[in-house]
DNA sequence: GGATTGACGTGTC
DNA sequence: AGACACGCCAATC
């Protein structure tokens, strides 16, 4: 196959509106992985690689924690860009999270 | 090709 | 409420 893991995870990052959230899980199932979600973590990683630009920042744990913060150039920039979208963050979990949560399988 | 590694999730203690 | 354990599965070493 010529898309890989990575790429698909990728584009349902992507689809992710602004002002919104979601999890990994929720990525992994829109997958049809769920259960692993460990793989869109892990896929996240390559996120600084990839063409188009991919709002890690708006992909959170189930918990809505900021688990993959300290990936970012600088941690504090996750939690900035969420802000700037109109999402509040504290204590590096986003405030309402079940509110701005967006669910891929809702678009597909 | 076996072992290790994760930006996770859910369940228990 | 916080800490710990186990499971899942692809990519990398």
């Amino acid at each position: 196959m010529e898309i890989n893991f990575y790429e698909q995870v990728f584009e349902i990052a992507r689809l992710v509106p602004k002002g919104r959230v979601t999890s990994y899980g929720a990525i992994a199932k829109a997958l049809g992985a769920q259960g692993s979600a460990r793989l869109v973590g892990y896929a996240m990683s390559n996120s600084h690689a990839v063409h188009p630009k991919v709002p890690a920042h708006r992909v959170v744990n189930s918990s809505g924690l900021l688990t993959g913060k300290f990936h970012f150039s600088p941690p504090e920039r996750m939690q900035q860009l969420l802000e700037k979208e109109g999402i509040t963050v504290e204590n590096d979990k986003v405030k309402d999270f079940k509110k701005i949560f967006w669910n891929p399988l809702d678009e597909l």
